[in-house]
DNA sequence: TGAAATGTTGGGGCG
DNA sequence: ACGCCCCAACATTTC
């Protein structure tokens, strides 16, 4: 009898810790062939990121080498999953294909597809958990049977679920000798270079570990209390390493301090698992969640957008986020809120522009988790609360989470000698401490685009009569 | 010195 | 899931 080959899919769980798929696989065959499928459409999609490009060569070259290390290897196929999926288990002669479940609306269409396509050829398709910290999410339900609409219900029904084990890394692949790999992707090929930050971190499952334990050994601990410092290295820095599946956010709950901070944190990590539930019970991100908002008017002001995108609106907090993001790749969650509801409720435009840029930026950039919050703070998602509740004030908002101004000064080198209480609203300066600061307004830096005061009267309104 | 100007605090209301 | 604004009442500063 000829050996049983199962082939494991890698899309977004690019690791070989806590890994079902992989482990299964092992445990069931005699061969067992990790592979990634790059799909040049998605590369170049209208969701897609050089930087993220970029982040996820980084990470198909650390899972092959992890790979290599216990004797396997990634095949990099480049084409459509389908049917590069159907020619390798044809030339393999493959029993199955595992993969890790992922729950975004192309996702499950590509899935269903590969699973429909492989089936007919006599494969068996099996997918695995491990993108969320529960199995099946999605089962999860109110009293009444229907799906969770508000945050808070929601993670007390989370925390209660029964939890998988962790499988530990697998010590040997055994992988088929002399089977052809095909090379990483050069960076070139995947990304436009005027679209790369110039600060980011590195993709991969070693550098994921890495800044896990950074922050488990120390900001961890003080996260209820410094998580909305923006200058403060406060935050766990691990959202570019869940989206891309380096990190297991089951394996991560296991290694948890008892703290209030990681405990906060944890709370954070539920906000990831409920808008990826959000997604599966609603997969219509391109719509408002909420029916009386679908008719929104947005303002369409394009030069208002563009001095949004590039960190020039005139107020500090909002030009300094929008800086890291393009510097970094990456924003403060505190900043994402302050400049999410700038350009929703201040300037009046469509949030999907917002979503839209960020995904163009972020190497967390994340379908289920960008869109849900961009609708959070567009109060058209889950989770509703009053429009004025998440209607923020630039100004007071630098006041109280940039208490310093060390955020704003690392992003806004034109305020670098605005004094502290100036730093929130420079434009209030007298012209002779424009001067003296060496910070003119209209001409160091721009006078504020709108007023927030008018702005936030006329988004009232606006929400008002929807 | 008093009165006006300016600053601070707290509660209620806001779709 | 993590506010804001206004106004009244009270406190302090300024001339």
């Amino acid at each position: 009898m000829s050996k049983q080959t199962i082939i494991v899919w890698f899309r977004a769980d690019l690791r070989i810790h806590d890994h079902p798929a992989l482990v299964t696989a092992i445990a069931n065959a005699d061969q067992v062939v990790p592979v990634f499928v790059l799909d040049k459409n998605a590369l170049t999609g209208r969701f897609s990121s050089a930087n993220r490009n970029r982040f996820l060569v980084e990470c198909l070259e650390d899972t092959r080498k992890s790979l290599q290390n216990i004797g396997g290897d990634l095949v990099i196929r480049q084409g459509d999953a389908v049917s590069e999926l159907k020619a390798l288990a044809k030339e393999l002669d493959a029993e199955a294909v595992y993969y890790t479940a992922d729950y975004t609306p192309y996702a499950l269409q590509r899935d269903r597809q590969v699973e429909d396509q492989l089936t007919k050829e006599g494969l068996e398709v099996r997918s695995f958990g491990g993108k969320l910290a529960v199995a099946s999410v999605q089962k999860l339900a109110t009293k009444s049977g229907s799906p969770f609409k508000v945050f808070t219900p929601f993670y007390k029904a989370w925390l209660q679920v029964k939890r998988r084990d962790v499988v530990d890394p697998p010590k040997k692949v055994p992988f088929p000798p002399g089977l052809k790999v095909g090379r990483l992707p050069a960076l070139d090929d995947v990304t436009q270079s005027d679209m790369l930050s110039p600060d980011v971190a590195n993709g991969g499952e070693s550098a994921a570990r890495k800044a896990l334990t950074n922050f488990l050994d120390g900001p961890i601990t003080y996260y209820d209390s410094d998580n909305n410092d923006m200058a403060k290295n406060g935050t766990s820095r691990v959202s570019p390493y869940l989206h891309f599946g380096c990190l297991s956010v089951r394996e991560i709950e296991t290694v948890l301090p008892d703290s209030n901070g990681a405990r906060a944190w944890h709370r954070q990590l539920a906000w990831r698992e409920f808008y990826h539930y959000v997604l599966l019970t609603f997969p219509h991100p391109q719509q408002e969640f909420q029916e009386r908002y679908r008719d929104m008017q947005w303002d369409s002001d394009s030069q208002l957008l563009e001095a949004w995108k590039d960190g020039k609106t005139g107020y500090p907090a909002v030009d300094a986020a929008m800086r890291q993001l393009k510097q970094e790749g990456w924003m403060h969650n505190r900043a994402r809120l302050i400049v999410g509801s700038f350009l929703t409720k201040d300037l009046g435009i469509d949030w999907r522009e917002g979503e839209a840029h960020f995904m163009q930026w972020l190497l967390d950039g994340d379908m289920a988790n960008n869109n849900g919050n961009w609708q959070w703070i567009a109060s058209v998602g889950v989770d509703p609360a009053p429009v004025f509740r998440r209607l923020y004030n630039p100004s007071s908002q630098r006041d109280k989470y940039d208490p310093n101004g060390d955020y704003v000064r690392r992003y806004v080198p034109e305020l670098t000698r605005v004094p502290d209480e100036h730093l929130s609203e420079p434009w209030r300066m007298s012209e002779d401490k424009q001067k003296k600061y060496g910070c003119e307004i209209g001409k160091d830096y721009p006078s504020p685009i709108v007023d927030h005061k008018l702005a936030r009267q006329a988004v009232l309104e606006r929400y008002r009569s929807a």
